[in-house]
DNA sequence: CGTTGGCACTCGATTCTACCGAGTGCCAAC
DNA sequence: GTTGGCACTCGGTAGAATCGAGTGCCAACG
């Protein structure tokens, strides 16, 4: 996580100061009101006077825990008290309810992977209430099943290819001459035969011959494998886009967290940036976009048969509940992985 | 549209009236504040007094085209008022700019026919600055050119069906028993000899004999012919969602519209209504969704080779810029219309 | 020395008042 | 039918007063 990587020496504070930082971080989640003294001294059980809480609280704030948004308000946190909130977090688990949800939802989940992303995203959010991230791809080392080329009209060819993994790709190939059927079913076995079992990244013996089926081979193949940089297939699947006008309360804010989740790559190189640093979370300014300076992102990766293969993510508020959104996405992850490793039956 | 069945006879308003209304509409979108008899009576050619004005507003009032948010503000346009402006609107076009860019985008857009639509939702967005919707399907006529089943294992199957009009679609098909290569290669073969040609609404022969390769035939049909009605293959695309933020104010309202937008069926359905009814614009309570009320959706259909094929459609407030955004959709449907029916080269 | 109660102080939020002015409705005169 | 005149309405804004949660500081206490 980022304590090991980004911030070397991560000092731990004694038991009385994390206590009160952990209370003030919890009631700020829940109240999102600037959290007082006295509140504080009430709801720990350290047995302390108030008077003793603030000055707690004045070295917090100097150690770059807490702020205060003007002199003589309560207490908010910062990012890096968050981040100390969430480091020290017992993971919890979710409602009996919620297990029951996810449960049923990947008895019942059938299709294909692209639709199954897409309602787990829902999923996620409906557990959580929190705009959901879902991203998948990653089957860079999937092999071919199986080609096909299939004509469109005299000049337009469609080749189609099936991997190992169940992704089926297609690519319109034109050719300059008009293609007989015969030229376009022997390219097709030609296909086959140099194809089946490669991965996009192996190179293959192409035909250097003119005539018309060897174009066709050429053309078809360099068309698959010009495929092959964002064959990754990362897909994202964005769900409760509605619940950030809930989250964030300035216009202002919803609209720019809202211009970021269109820009589907950054969202996937954010997670990806995330997964990369070893987080389950990034928190503010962390997550590296000035627009989202006011969120936290929580993710959790899937794989498929033991490879990565994408990742699920929650985005709310920094004052998110790190709790339930890291559970509910650990959980759903670990279905998920589970779900596509192929453990459970597909229709 | 709601004119023809909603609103019978719809009276027109002599020409002073009239040009009040639209002087109304035409500050009132321009300003969002409500507007006074003195500014209309400034900015129209009318050359009548401030009193004269308010006395013809009052009629307006009466007559349900104009509302006052109180005693003595200005008055402001109700979805009539929209309505009466929309329909005597005489169809502006748009900027040389904004051509040129359309053109370019055409000309230089290439790849699926899902991308395509996703891009040309960004495209609207970009032009007019509101949320956009690309609604594609409807290719329900299209063939079948080619199928092909593929052993992902020995109980799991993949059909893949390539179509008249390039769309690929595919299939899981499990059987109970190991099939061999021998037996899905067979399988695929009469596939191939049964549906060719065939649409996905045609009744085909299948065989009824038991043996492992008739089983896997009927399977694969079945699946296919699920798909039937679905197969619309009705895709939404939506751009700019962050452009809600921006259109309306209150937070709740963005949050209602936003979750509008996240059911995608729910779009799909609204759109096509506004088309069934011969609108080109819904206004406020017109589209039949209450958390739509105060917004206005343009529509402009799209279609393929003659045959309707979706729709563009524009999402803003009641107080957007009808002329703008109507010539935007128009232009831009009638540019895709002919980019889907082939007229220009595809990679 | 750490802890505590006491206390003056700060400053956002709330309430109230006064007031301004855009815009209306009405009416008498043209 | 149109117009200028005029009283009236009422939201919006500005300023003043007040409130109170919460602070910082300090002296006293164990």
């Amino acid at each position: 996580m980022v304590r090991h990587s980004v911030t070397p020496s991560r000092e731990e504070l004694d038991h009385r100061k994390a206590t009160i930082l952990e209370a003030v971080v919890a009631e700020y989640i829940d109240t999102a009101q600037p959290v007082g003294s006295s509140s504080v001294a009430a709801v720990t059980g350290l047995d302390v006077s108030p008077a003793t809480v603030r000055s707690e609280m004045v070295t917090l704030e100097r150690e770059g825990y807490l702020a205060q948004p003007h002199t003589s308000a309560g207490r908010v946190p910062t990012d890096k008290g968050y981040r100390y909130f969430v480091d020290h977090l017992r993971s919890g688990s979710i409602g009996p309810g919620q297990q029951q949800q996810i449960r049923e939802f990947f008895t019942n989940v059938r299709g294909e992977v692209q639709e199954v992303l897409e309602q787990t995203s829902n999923l996620l959010t409906r557990l959580t209430s929190y705009t959901s991230v879902v991203v998948g791809g990653g089957h860079t080392h999937a092999t071919v099943l199986n080609v096909q080329l299939v004509n469109l009209d005299a000049r337009h060819h469609l080749l189609v290819s099936v991997f190992s993994d169940g992704t089926v790709l297609k690519h319109n190939v034109r050719s300059d001459f008009a293609a007989t059927h015969v030229d376009v079913a022997e390219a097709s076995r030609q296909l086959n035969a140099l194809l089946i079992g490669t991965s996009l990244d192996t190179r293959v013996q192409v035909p250097s011959r003119h005539d018309h089926v060897a174009t066709l081979v050429r053309e078809a193949v360099a068309e698959l494998h010009a495929e092959a940089p964002t064959f990754d297939g990362e897909q994202v699947f964005i769900g409760g886009s509605s619940k950030v006008a809930e989250s964030f309360d300035g216009v202002e804010t919803v609209r720019k967290v809202l211009a970021i989740l269109e820009q589907q790559l950054l969202v996937v190189t954010l997670v990806e940036d995330i997964l990369d640093q070893g987080l389950s979370v990034a928190i503010g300014s962390e997550n590296g976009y000035e627009p989202l300076a006011s969120c936290a992102v929580v993710v959790a990766p899937i794989s498929v048969d033991g490879e990565p293969a994408g990742a699920v993510g929650l985005l709310g508020p920094t004052r998110m509940k790190y709790r339930e959104a890291m559970a509910a996405a650990r959980v759903v992850s670990e279905h998920l992985t589970r779900h596509l490793s192929g453990e459970d039956e597909r229709d």
